[in-house]
RNA sequence: AGAGGAGUGGCAGAGUGGUCGAAUGCGGCGGUCUUGAAAACCGUUGUACCGCAAGGUACCGGGGGUUCGAAUCCCUCCUCCUCUGCCA
């Protein structure tokens, strides 16, 4: 959530940075949000002063009972039960007004960062680089669905059967390759100061709002609804969330995490050619970094996460490109987002397999996750990034590594698939 | 899943209706003493909100209730422990 004391202090810029996201009206909403404060404020003001006065009175019973002078105390006894009507109706509107205020912050997204650049779609993010020195430029490469059932590597019949679209079944080597890519990816972020975990994949209410799929992106989650739970569109969620309400001295920091997790995404409405074979899943493998810092510290992290990934998708010997997204691609929570995004070139195609993103205090104001030195207290920052995700990573080496007869394994995995090509 | 017990400040642990934001101990921070350290002694030590400030308000697992007044009584939910059951 947006801090409504920075709003009063910005808000102009906020304005400004907001209308670059493309949401409407949002100077009025803005507005509305700060007079609904100052209301609150008053409010919390005018009950205070009664609670005041009522605790006065209770006092004084006590003392005049222990004196034995009963006889003063029935209009004292009044005088507070009026006092309590007033406070009740007080506190009422108080509690309506504190609600007005968060209906209307939960769905305000964060402030772009200065960096971001303007645009309505993903055709206005920046291209920063382009490593396309492996690109396969063979004639006639086939697209990795042909592949997998060339090589038997996925059953998708099987998955249909079992659960349903998007949810495929690896086989034998398919399998391995996942395990392998899985390890190599954990091995890799501890090598980097990366601390693994192994998280609960299903999460609670709070968990949600935390990180800010809750209540914006509901639809996104898979609910069990007998009790109340969600399964986790991306380790992020219960990563991050181990730090709510909490505060870290400054001296613990860096804050690093990584998990594998898999993730459970209903991605209702679009399916179709464009989301064949890996390119869209329903449950996929992801390997996440989280990373906590302090504001002085976040952009560097921003950047350092960002190399690491980079050398990650370069080791595995496939072709990408890395995105500054522009406001209107930047998700709901972000402040800024690189993605990374892979060559296939048996669809022609370039895969996001990465999105590192910076939340600044977007998320610990949410959850309530503070920094603290030996003078104060701040919001922490929170970044997390995909280190990587399976699917669009095995779709791009499968696509790029392809022969007729056997698919090369890149050089990096073989200790870990134990075999270094694919044979038909 | 059933029966019983318990949840208090960083930790341990008192407190069963009034002056309790909460004794005491440990830890932390500051100081005295010391060449230095330890010990001892003195002081200090939660979070959030309102207020220019003085100060005030709320919080004793979460939510609700009774009462002039609740850490303390009632209801409900959650978590943990013990026993029984079940199970990888």
């Amino acid at each position: 959530m947006i801090e409504i004391i920075k709003l009063r202090s910005n808000r102009n810029s906020y304005i400004k940075s907001l209308e670059k996201r493309g949401i409407e009206k949002i100077e009025k909403k803005l507005e509305e949000l700060i007079n609904l404060d100052d209301d609150r404020k008053s409010l919390k003001t005018e009950l205070d002063k009664l609670l005041t006065d009522s605790n006065r009175i209770a006092k004084e019973i006590g003392q005049i009972i222990k004196s034995g002078d009963d006889n003063k105390i029935s209009d004292l006894k009044t005088k507070s039960t009026q006092l309590k009507e007033e406070t009740k109706k007080i506190s009422e509107e108080l509690k309506n007004r504190e609600i007005d205020i968060k209906k209307i912050l939960v769905n305000i997204p964060n402030i772009p960062d200065k960096r971001v650049p303007e645009g309505n779609s993903e055709n206005d993010n920046i291209k920063i680089l382009k490593n396309d020195v492996n690109i396969n430029t063979k004639e006639n490469l086939k697209p990795h669905w042909e592949i997998i059932k060339k090589f038997k590597l996925i059953d998708f019949d099987n998955g249909n059967k079992i659960a349903g679209a998007g949810f495929p079944v690896y086989t034998n080597n398919g399998a391995k390759l996942q395990r392998a890519l899985i390890n190599y990816f954990l091995d890799e972020a501890s090598k980097n100061g990366y601390v693994e975990i192994q998280p609960p994949v299903l999460v609670n209410n709070d968990s949600g709002f935390g990180t800010g799929q809750l209540p914006d992106k509901e639809g996104m989650m898979y609910k069990i609804e007998d009790e109340n739970l969600f399964l986790i569109p991306t380790a992020e969620v219960p990563i991050t969330n181990i730090y709510r309400k909490t505060i870290i001295e400054k001296e613990k920091l860096p804050i690093k995490n990584v998990a594998y997790t898999p993730c459970f995404r209903k991605e209702a409405g679009s399916w179709g050619a464009h989301v064949r074979g890996l390119n869209r899943l329903h449950q996929f493998d992801k390997v996440e970094i989280v990373q906590i810092e302090d504001e002085a510290r976040s952009d560097k992290a921003l950047e350092e996460m960002c190399n690491y990934v980079e050398g990650l998708i370069k080791s595995l010997e496939i072709s990408y490109r890395k995105l500054l997204l522009c406001a209107g691609d930047l998700g709901f929570s972000s402040s800024i987002t690189y993605d990374f995004e892979v060559y296939a070139p048996g669809q022609k195609r370039w895969l996001e397999c990465s999105s590192v993103s910076n939340f600044k205090t977007y998320q610990s104001n949410r959850m309530n996750l503070k920094i603290k030195n030996e003078k104060s207290k701040a919001l922490a920052h929170t970044l997390n990034g995909s280190a990587l995700a399976l699917p669009r990573i095995v779709a791009a080496i499968l696509e790029t590594h392809q022969g007729d007869n056997e698919i090369k394994i890149p050089e990096v995995l073989h200790k870990y698939t134990g075999f270094n090509k694919i044979n038909l």
